[in-house]
DNA sequence: ATGTATACGTACCGATCGGTAACATTGTCA
DNA sequence: TGACAATGTTACCGATCGGTACGTATACAT
């Protein structure tokens, strides 16, 4: 998949003449619009009076808004793993530890103002078709994640690791939804020591 | 969950001065549309023609398309009660039975294809904004389930009863969303058994 | 200087959005 | 019969939706 692209020069790209690239901009503004707000709700007049650019510029870099929504949650994939294997690098070979440290993190995010959840999760809420492609992108993103886990709670070992990787992902996606409904002082923020908690009883003895 | 169609005929309501009503006609068209498709996705003209009424009698009875989902949520909400309340009754003085009831009847409730989870965490998804109508609807009924499940957990004698009624919630939740991500063999079918670990793991010794 | 290719803007499209005005029809009850 | 309330009918509103036809500007190589 192409995910129109030039992410890099990311540092400073405003040093000679190097235009910032009317399909980055779009993009970008589209992530923080599509994330904040839903999908549906952002009209493609919006991100490109936004973006500074015009409609037909989105569309020479987009074949469409539901494209162009795929491609923001392709975005948000990329930046959803590197902070999960942040946390997996933050503790080799302890896949206990390297739980604890993802969902303390989100646990900790979740408690934020206007805290809006996962991208991935939301845009599945919005789009139910299957076949959408927005949604093709976040169903493949979760399959992935409930992969990961059922693979770290064999490692940890686990009587029932695919039960345990599975209860490990109700209780994750259950912080990203509830820290937007009920903002701050909500049952998200509890979502590492409930882990914590499932994980000492799933253990072998 | 009421199947689209005029109630017409239905046993007894076509005798004397009841006519059936197009206010409940419309509620009952918009709740399943809503709840099944989303409630930005469905327009007002696909209501009042699935109904078989027009738009003006849709604006007679609801002041504004945002308060016509609230009303759908406020439907919702009591019909979530009463299966709540099922699952309570069936075990009276049993905290942990009425959870284990809830959360199996869940359970089995995700199971099924193109199931859609709870319209109340779907609406909020969908309506970031806490002052819109539906929002505050989905709102009220998300702080009384977090409240019982509170008390509850309270009941059951658990050491930190506020972490364990949260940890219920957020299982929850990952089981309303993982429910429609995933379909069937989807991690919310586990959602009884975790629940159950966890409050093994939370009771005082 | 000129050709060529790419990037961008102006202006517009038909469709649909939520919502309303004005009037005709119906059934119920008095 | 007459009054009333509920619903239907038709036509319309301005705004916004996603998307595009087409002309223009700039950069660079020849």
């Amino acid at each position: 998949m192409p995910t129109d692209k030039n992410i890099e020069l990311s540092i400073s790209d405003d040093h000679a003449s190097a235009p910032p690239k009317a399909a980055k901009k779009i993009l970008d503004v589209a992530y923080d619009l599509f994330y904040r707000r839903g999908i549906r709700a952002i009209g493609v007049d919006e991100i490109v009076k936004r973006a500074g650019v015009t409609k037909p510029s989105l569309y020479r870099s987009f074949p469409s808004k539901d494209e162009l929504a795929a491609s923001y949650l392709r975005q948000y994939d990329l930046e959803y793993w590197e902070r999960f294997d942040e946390a997996v690098k933050a503790h080799p070979d302890d896949p206990r530890a390297q739980i604890k440290a993802f969902l303390t993190r989100i646990g900790k995010r979740t408690q934020v103002a206007d805290y809006r959840g996962c991208g991935m999760t939301n845009a599945a809420v919005e789009y139910p078709d299957h076949s959408h492609p927005a949604r093709v992108v976040s169903e493949a993103n979760k399959q992935e994640l409930r992969r990961r886990l059922r693979v770290m709670a064999a490692a940890m070992g686990a009587q029932d690791a695919d039960t345990l990787g599975d209860g490990l992902l109700l209780l994750i996606e259950g912080a990203y939804i509830s820290g937007q409904l009920f903002g701050l002082g909500g049952p998200a923020q509890s979502v590492a020591t409930n882990a914590d908690l499932l994980i000492e009883a799933s253990l072998k003895k």
